[in-house]
DNA sequence: TATGTTCCTGACCGAACGGTCAGTCAGGAG
DNA sequence: CTCCTGACTGACCGTTCGGTCAGGAACATA
């Protein structure tokens, strides 16, 4: 692996771990087995290593299709009837591949700064994903009072939710359950509480 | 106001809006109008300094009562059919007035740091939670095939996410929509949404 | 062999960091 | 008048920060 990757690798953990502030270069290089200066030969800041690793995770991770994709899952699960979490399990195992991206996002919305790079979803996605909960409430699979995108910031946020402040929550529970029984749990049981709230009215 | 106070006000600002390794004691000391060695006379270090703030704000917002109160309200809701969001209502409510505090807590998520300090809910309080939501469980209200634990979650899940990550989410949908309409779109879907997924297998 | 280009290094920079310290000063107690 | 305390200050400490730079090693091209 070239020294290049090694770094990037380095600055993907530390980031995800202790943020943009809270990483030193000293420690990126040190853990890539390199030395600090060499990491500006190839990245002219600290500021571009940051957007050069979000860019890099996101294409080798196919981070767009992979929501495009779960997308799919969840709706074709959703035509047929088929009310199993097997849809959202598909997209929480998506998330758990993208954990460091998870946590440089969470980082992101803590500075709330200028140094943008989070994934800008690409207009054409974002409408494909709008349009098939959209054809859906058309078929009255789901409910018609609600806006689509409600449910996408939904599905996000109690995702997202249980692996950032995967610590806390354990500190709260943890201690009565197995932490990998409580994840299978919250997957099945989000999976089921929120198709059927989007479902419909009783 | 003593310094001391305007240390504390200033340091809480200053951890939520840039986190505990992005804020500097300098910029602390400048914004309370006080020089910097006069914060290590009140507190020894800046670790402590950030307990110290967690501890104030939860104090004097009456953090955990809040939480307890807002139960209180969700379950009563509950319990009389009445399936509006104003249960969920007065809960968003409760984090509007608790920003800086969420924010802190996403620090400490994103770090997933040993300077713990987060707000351990005081296990009576944990209890009465979970003791309300598995009365209503056993009343027939709220499903039973859902870890009442599991409930909670999600509701933290779906309120954080929403003031966490505030930007992002504008940023994908804003540009349509005012976002204080869109908050209170979200605010009352949302509650619908979870209140009925709640409710139970149609 | 000569020449460029890329990879890589260690020494170095000024600024900023968290934290310390000796000491000034106002005021209350004896 | 003395003594003590707690609020407060500014100079200063060692360290680490992001970033620069001159130059050596390796390697391809000519």
């Amino acid at each position: 692996m070239t020294a290049k990757d090694r770094i990037l690798d380095a600055a993907e953990v530390t980031f995800a771990e202790t943020g943009f502030a809270g990483s030193s270069m000293k420690v990126i290089a040190e853990r890539a087995g390199v030395v600090k200066s060499l990491i500006y030969h190839y990245f002219s800041s600290k500021q571009y290593l940051w957007t050069k690793v979000v860019e890099r995770h996101m294409r080798d991770h196919k981070f767009l299709e992979g929501i495009q994709d779960t997308i799919g899952v969840l709706m074709s699960k959703g035509i047929d009837g088929a009310r199993e979490a097997q849809g959202y399990r598909h997209y929480f195992g998506f998330l758990q591949r993208n954990q460091n991206l998870l946590r440089m996002m969470a980082w992101l919305n803590a500075e709330h700064s200028d140094r943008s790079s989070g994934p800008e979803p690409a207009e054409p996605l974002k409408k494909s994903i709008l349009g098939s909960i959209q054809l859906l409430q058309d078929k009255g699979v789901f409910r018609r009072d609600i806006d689509p995108r409600i449910f996408i910031i939904l599905l996000m946020a109690a995702s997202e939710f249980w692996f950032v402040s995967g610590g806390r929550i354990a500190a709260w529970f943890g201690d009565e359950m197995d932490s990998s029984e409580l994840e299978e749990k919250y997957i099945s049981s989000v999976g089921r509480l929120l198709l059927d709230g989007m479902r419909g009215e009783s």
